[in-house]
DNA sequence: TTAATTTTCGACTTATCATTCGAATATTAA
DNA sequence: TTAATATTCGAATGATAAGTCGAAAATTAA
């Protein structure tokens, strides 16, 4: 009488499968735009059954947002966890998050804008991205200490990166992936390393 | 019987006033969370007297884009036929851009983010939108020519002059305007003058 | 003053969804 | 096989909000 294993995989596997489908919706749409009706069709179920997996329209736009940034942040803890110089860490995580997003494009594009659509804080995956930009950039200041990167404020340094990088990964028709190689050449040219030279 | 100067001038002082009201809501609530009623009350008037002045929401949120957007690429046009060099240009231009942000941060903001939310092409406001991107990205590629500026890819200078800038004007709690020492600072900090040494 | 013209407005109509319902259908365990 | 349980679904429900209407108020010009 206790649900088995297996389908409390299903399950799960169904669930994937209409967040895959509301991603599509949603990223054409928006939140509000989407409707029910159509992200059913998309991923191939009635509209009811939705409802019988997700509790509302919200519920299924932030477990997208939560799954994403969970996965995210998984993939980048044992990068962070490292022992490397805070300038090498750094480079690893921009390394990570293009590996990233280069395996799923689509949410990832969607994890960095869809936030600014909605209103309401308190969301779950709030906490996850909150942490990763808060340690990106405790990397950054903890670099400056360590006078690998210029002095300058951590967070217009941030901010640059940010844009920059969001270039790199989203932008351009560039097919292979994001090497270690682009990553530093980035770094040398536009931040030079006081220690080297 | 044609109608007088003034006239002409107090209805665009009506639209004036739904603009900003509208401008007020969209930006909390977004184009879909908005409702005219809303847009209505916030500016003053009666929910048809919008439909007097303009024929839709879409309309109403269009226009703020096109007014904003075309008052910007006014204020830069004369700097940009100025004759300096393109990395003074350049940064004369963020200059003035700064300048704008400060004087009407609310539209600012909302100029540079909610076009992300929007699908449809084909806006008036985003020719002028291309044309300020194109310039200075154009800028950025004369001053590359010119050894002004560091060999890179001048789209991904232009990411990362983007998200600094940004950065730079809408964040932090400053209170002082962006100063001209401000940005030639940032440009020297973060981009290197192959010229100079 | 008065007849046109302009402006204003809340009530009404209508369309569009989110969400719920109740009945099928499929799966499981016995 | 069969009864319980899990899953599926389209049709109904209800709320919300865009856009329309026709009548009033205000302004103008004579």
């Amino acid at each position: 009488m206790p649900v088995s294993q297996r389908q409390l995989e299903e399950r799960q596997m169904r669930q994937h499968r209409i967040l895959t489908g509301a991603l599509e919706v949603f990223k054409s749409k928006g939140l509000e735009g989407a409707t029910m009706e159509e992200i059913a069709s998309e991923s191939g179920f009635g509209k009811a059954t939705l409802y019988y997996y997700f509790h509302s329209k919200e519920e299924v736009f932030a477990a997208i947002l939560e799954n994403g940034w969970k996965d995210l942040w998984a993939s980048l803890e044992p990068v962070i966890a490292g022992d490397e110089s805070p300038r090498k860490t750094f480079s690893n995580v921009l390394l990570k998050i293009a590996e990233n997003a280069r395996n799923r494009p689509g949410l990832f594009e969607f994890l960095f804008n869809a936030p600014k659509v909605i209103t309401f804080e308190e969301q779950p995956w709030k906490r996850y991205q909150n942490r990763m930009y808060g340690t990106i950039q405790g990397l950054l200041e903890d670099g400056i200490k360590a006078g690998e990167f210029p002095k300058i404020n951590p967070q217009l340094l941030f901010k640059a990166m940010g844009g920059l990088f969001m270039g790199l990964v989203l932008m351009g028709d560039r097919k292979e992936p994001v090497s270690e190689k682009d990553v530093e050449e980035l770094l040398n040219q536009l931040i030079t390393d006081p220690t080297k030279k």
